[in-house]
DNA sequence: GTGGTCTAGACCACA
DNA sequence: GTGGTCTAGACCACA
């Protein structure tokens, strides 16, 4: 469920949140649901134990999860309420970023957004797919 | 002409390398054209000067920029030609991670189309502006 | 198993990339092998890591070693079949410039393979020594 | 007559040097004729004159040639007796490097010296061109 | 412990 | 003044 990007310049255990917010904001992680073991995830994504430790531990920083010692990490409740406002701002974001990206070369709105609709067909029509290196 | 965000994860040295590439890009900057000197832009952007080498000597080593020794740096030639496929490259790669991105938050196409015509127009509006944090 | 000449004209770091290099042609290090840690050839040869680092980066660039966060350099899988072309084309340039550079004398090709011929003799009987000052 | 390679890592001041000597030791500059002035060397090089300067000082230091104020560079006499040792001198030290350095390869010496014989014909058939890289 | 980035500052070749 | 190399030393991510 979970990808991590090693030529990404982005640390791993922030990818590690990314990821899990993303879980948690597209309802794949419900509030309550256990999220896999440290070691589980570690070993699942081939990284140290102590790199997954320390998204888990700056996620339950943020209150989105809660760890429970013996049993293991949870998503907190209370998070539904608050799933849809994040989400409808981290699009906001993402399209944010491209579009500032894109209007700083000096390119028509038209055009970008010709072009955003052409990659965005072109997208539905591969599924998800696509190489990041932020 | 440039900035810097000292909180993003991408080094300075990759943050100097893709502003460059930009002022290449939108034609700011043209082929032949003097880049200012490594002393002088790492002066501006309140750089190390060997910081700022090291961008010009990977831009070197892309052949997007030459170097004559103790003279001073400049766009390459035959730059003009590539500077468009460039750019194309550049858009799609920036339009595409959005795309990428915002479908991971399991939203429709119409969604994700309407939300960036709305943030299109709202950036018209508000000239070139905007908080980075890659 | 390295050295480095500080008379060279030729920078430290270069120098290390092609004793490096030849460590590989020569079947010393072999794929997937660990080369010594930046810090640890640093200390060897009484260089900074930073310049040891940057050999390391530019190999890693001609995809001749592969760099794994935290744990270490090794040499790149796929080395293999490259080593015996690289090791042709390495006595080639060093025999042609050796040419090149007799010729300049204005001497005959007899004369030059004659000399050559003394001089590889005697090198067998000396070891392989030799004050290099490139 | 000459020419500087601006990718060696050889400062340009010893390429002329070393450039001059083998003019010096192929008879091409006798003892007693005329350097060109440093101003014209430096134009037909596309070099600043304070390098050629630098390097027509070293060579009078070295005594191989001669300045006489207002008149110019002149080979110094008693050069001639000089030049065959210093010729026979730079032979060999060219050979050696190209032998130690095909050692290093791991190569036997009848593998060397069959390469060798291979690309010295191949060099008079194409007669004397090459890129140097030192 | 292993790399990666960055600053401060020195020294050199070249224009 | 312009680049290029190098050292010393700090700080961070990752194992």
């Amino acid at each position: 469920m979970i990808k991590i990007d090693p030529t990404s310049y982005t640390p791993f255990y922030e990818q590690v949140k990314t990821e899990i917010r993303k879980l948690v904001m597209t309802g794949s992680l419900r509030a309550g649901e256990a999220l896999p073991s440290i070691r589980e995830l570690a070993a699942g994504l081939v990284l140290n134990p102590n790199t997954v430790a320390r998204a888990y531990r700056e996620l339950e920083r943020e209150s989105l999860i809660v760890t429970q010692k013996g049993k293991g990490s949870f998503v907190a409740d209370g998070t539904a309420p608050v799933v849809r406002k994040a989400k409808e701002a981290h699009l906001h974001r993402v399209l944010d970023r491209a579009i500032r990206e894109a209007r700083e070369l000096d390119l028509d709105p038209e055009e970008i957004l010709a072009a955003f609709k052409r990659r965005l067909e072109r997208s539905g029509d591969e599924g998800k797919k696509g190489d990041r290196h932020d």
